[in-house]
DNA sequence: TGGAACCATTTTGAATGCAAAAATGATCTA
DNA sequence: TAGATCATTTTTGCATTCAAAATGGTTCCA
């Protein structure tokens, strides 16, 4: 197995839940399932470790990071600041094509606001904003937005959305798709951080936290 | 050794030039210059293949990273995000003593100007980006500037500076105290985008390429 | 009975060993 | 002599091993 298909893996088994917060993250047992040995393991852990996913206590193993609510207001800080630039850069660079696929994602997306489907929802939200760093083509820019965003999704994971907030957030993605059409880098700009700040206070009042 | 302290070694290493972009890095002699075996410097080289300072080809090494015309780029597009983030950020959470070390720091770079020397000028310089980003108070977005910078770095330093653009530097440099000063938050963002827009173009523009 | 001390077990972090892949270079052929 | 082929050496990636540290449980004594 190429060694960072195990840092994808782990990273997929921490975001996507099978792991709890703050949980020890099973060495052994995950060798086993991914059939490896500690070695290749053990620097993914590292990897990860850097990214922030994993906390390694010397002498005492690894655990799967916390968030805490000075961690969700950082990360949030950090994502407005990367989306609203991925925003902002994808505009002169979008694609026909990319903007057809992001207009065909929102359509999608507010038949499952519709149907009150939250899960099809997040998953359409999701592929959204990942085209819209995609437009904005640059790789570092990429990278570091999915690395924060893997770190916030657990915590929007366990947040239940208001009506209110839903009906609220499908307004503004009709803003981001307008604005991206336009191609004004400035509103979008503009749009998208609203958008976070909304999201990260959705995140904050759903009374977050894994503990400090 | 600690792990972290492998990582900053060897990122010292790469970052400070003794190891040219492109080249291989030599395992067994860092082994042997660390005092340690392979595999905790391995799990460090995954680390910095996962920062972008170190690419690893399978089953052929690892070799310091070049940076390309496009890597620049796309470095530069996020560190403007960032700067101008932290610009944002620190404008209200900023200290006074953090304001005084900064103005300190600058009259001293104002200093090495004058005396046209080059290297302190540039120490200076990194220093008040660095206390800017330390004022935001916001670990996630220190972690990737340096991560960020560690990269733009190698490419400054073998960039000349025109004496025009070293003058414009300090101007604006002044703006930035002054916007500090003033928690002009939204004036200081603007400043060091353009500030950091500057630099980049002085990078392009002498000629940088170590390859793509 | 409560707690401290001690020992066995487990777990961690790093060195070493081993098999597979790549680089090197020596030989052979046209 | 140039190029190809194959054996040798080196390097890489991973599994295993080993020492040190932490954990857990038991015993012993106040």
């Amino acid at each position: 197995m190429m060694h960072d298909e195990v840092v994808s893996r782990l990273r997929h088994v921490l975001t996507e839940g099978e792991i709890p917060p703050g949980a020890r993250i099973p060495e052994r047992e995950l060798c086993a399932s991914f059939a490896i040995s500690r070695t290749p393991l053990r620097e993914a852990l590292k990897v990860l470790a850097a990214e922030g996913l994993v906390v390694l206590l010397p002498n005492r193993g690894s655990r799967a990071a916390k968030l805490t609510r000075k961690d969700v207001k950082e990360l949030f800080e950090v994502c407005e600041a990367l989306e609203a630039a991925a925003g902002e850069l994808a505009c002169p660079r979008i694609s026909d094509a990319q903007l057809r696929e992001i207009a065909e994602l929102q359509a999608s997306m507010v038949e499952h606001y519709r149907a009150q489907d939250l899960l099809s929802y997040y998953r359409c939200n999701r592929l959204i904003h990942e085209a819209i760093v995609r437009a904005a083509d640059n790789a570092v820019l990429a990278g570091f937005y999915e690395s924060i965003a893997a770190r916030i999704r657990r915590a929007r994971f366990i947040t239940p959305m208001s009506p209110e907030h839903w009906t609220l957030a499908i307004q503004e993605h009709e803003g981001i798709l307008n604005a991206l059409q336009r191609r004004d880098a400035g509103g979008l700009a503009h749009i998208l951080r609203n958008h976070l700040r909304r999201k990260r206070e959705e995140v904050v009042r759903a009374g977050f936290a894994e503990g400090e």
